[in-house]
DNA sequence: GCGTTTATTTTGATTTGTCAAAATCTATCC
DNA sequence: GGATAGATTTTGACAAATCAAAATAAACGC
């Protein structure tokens, strides 16, 4: 079995090759991902590439092996099943439960997971909107627009708020910025770096325009 | 935070001294409890000394502080909120669920626990029997007779089958020995060292008598 | 009471994951 | 085309937890 570090070099290489066109991922990247110093990556990696789970491309980066990107599957499907057990059927608060379920990704068999995926109602997503993975090993990655780029004056539904950060999430929840939420761009000024959102029966608010681009939105009849 | 190697050693401490009238642990059935060296233990047990968690009484044994006993009930507590949770909600095989509550038991924080024993209905005994520490720290540890030492042909009611592995909990299931069914001993034989059993309903069927010590029992009338 | 058995402790080595800091590439900028 | 800034790798060291095997202490038997 893979131990809790590899399994965290995997999570988060996998989350930033998905953030990559090609796939490779920067040793500063990983690295800072971890909260560890280069050399740290840099020496893990290269054990890692000795296991086969990832190949070293020295000074350029790393790439998930097919059987590195399934380990880092199963692992992020373990840490968002998770996520929605505690939001779900804890009613933890959603800003608290990334931290817990750092934790119990590691922990969790496989056996516990499918039964608690089966609880859930084998949900897509967890509840910031992250898209969990199947059993199978295939990610959802659809890309969707932000209230950083999307029309504004048209109706929208929040998708997914891509930030871990409990700060971000509690001040999104504030403005009822959940996913599933109804919301409109009232107005975007890009000089001043200012996204004015409003929700239903809701007055005007302003956003930062780096906070609204994690914010993921689609249009609101969309399915 | 203590490490999950200190919580295992602690918790290990904590159950065995329970079983020993002056609260020592001998270094060896410490050690054996860890599937542990005896050097290591030793090595261990001085650190957890220093960290003012143990006593430790050279080539005598150890004994856990106040604050090796609060640190030890709560693994204790989560390991067994967690056993109940995956039997009563996940609906798990009670013969797996020991080895699942093994790991989790590191992972899950404070706040989860809370979570569990109020969704749980804050349970008195996990699956098998065994008692919940309570959150203030006091661990229940009534004394009951058990198969190979009760007296035959009276009713009785079973309490707790104080054996972790899955062979001993599926055999004891197969039988209905689970806590809260009714029971009665036909007949012991020591010499032979077996003891004879009947369900309600049920046809006799014997046990050895190290089996039956591991099951305790109450009369059947008792709360 | 003296030797033998048994438990415990010591010693030296190993593995895993980490850091600090020096060395080494690579890309780029006039 | 050579200096330089930036990222990456190397090197040496360390802490935690472990094992193997030698050394030591205690207990027991007769």
């Amino acid at each position: 079995m893979a131990t809790i570090a590899v399994e965290n070099y995997l999570k988060h290489a996998l989350l930033l090759a998905e953030r990559s066109p090609d796939g490779l991922v920067p040793m500063g990247e990983l690295a800072s991902a971890l909260a560890v110093v280069p050399g740290t990556a840099t020496t893990m990696v290269k054990a890692l590439a000795d296991s086969g789970l990832v190949v070293h491309e020295p000074r350029r980066g790393l790439r998930l092996t097919i059987e590195g990107r399934r380990v880092a599957l199963n692992v992020l499907r373990k840490h968002r099943l998770v996520e929605t057990f505690l939001v779900n059927v804890l009613k933890m608060d959603w800003a608290q439960v990334h931290a817990e379920a750092e934790q119990l990704e590691h922990a969790i068999s496989d056996a516990v997971l499918d039964r608690l995926d089966a609880l859930l109602g084998h949900p897509a997503a967890d509840p910031h909107g992250d898209p969990i993975p199947s059993v199978e090993g295939t990610l959802n990655s659809a890309v969707y627009a932000t209230l950083a780029t999307c029309p504004t004056e048209v109706s929208l539904r929040v998708v997914r708020v891509t930030d871990q950060s409990a700060d971000f999430l509690t001040l999104a929840e504030a403005h009822g910025l959940r996913p599933g939420a109804a919301a409109l761009v009232v107005d975007r000024n890009l000089p001043a770096g200012l996204v004015t959102l409003r929700r239903p029966r809701g007055k005007p608010f302003a956003l930062s325009l780096a906070a609204a681009g994690r914010i993921w939105v689609a249009p609101a009849e969309a399915g």
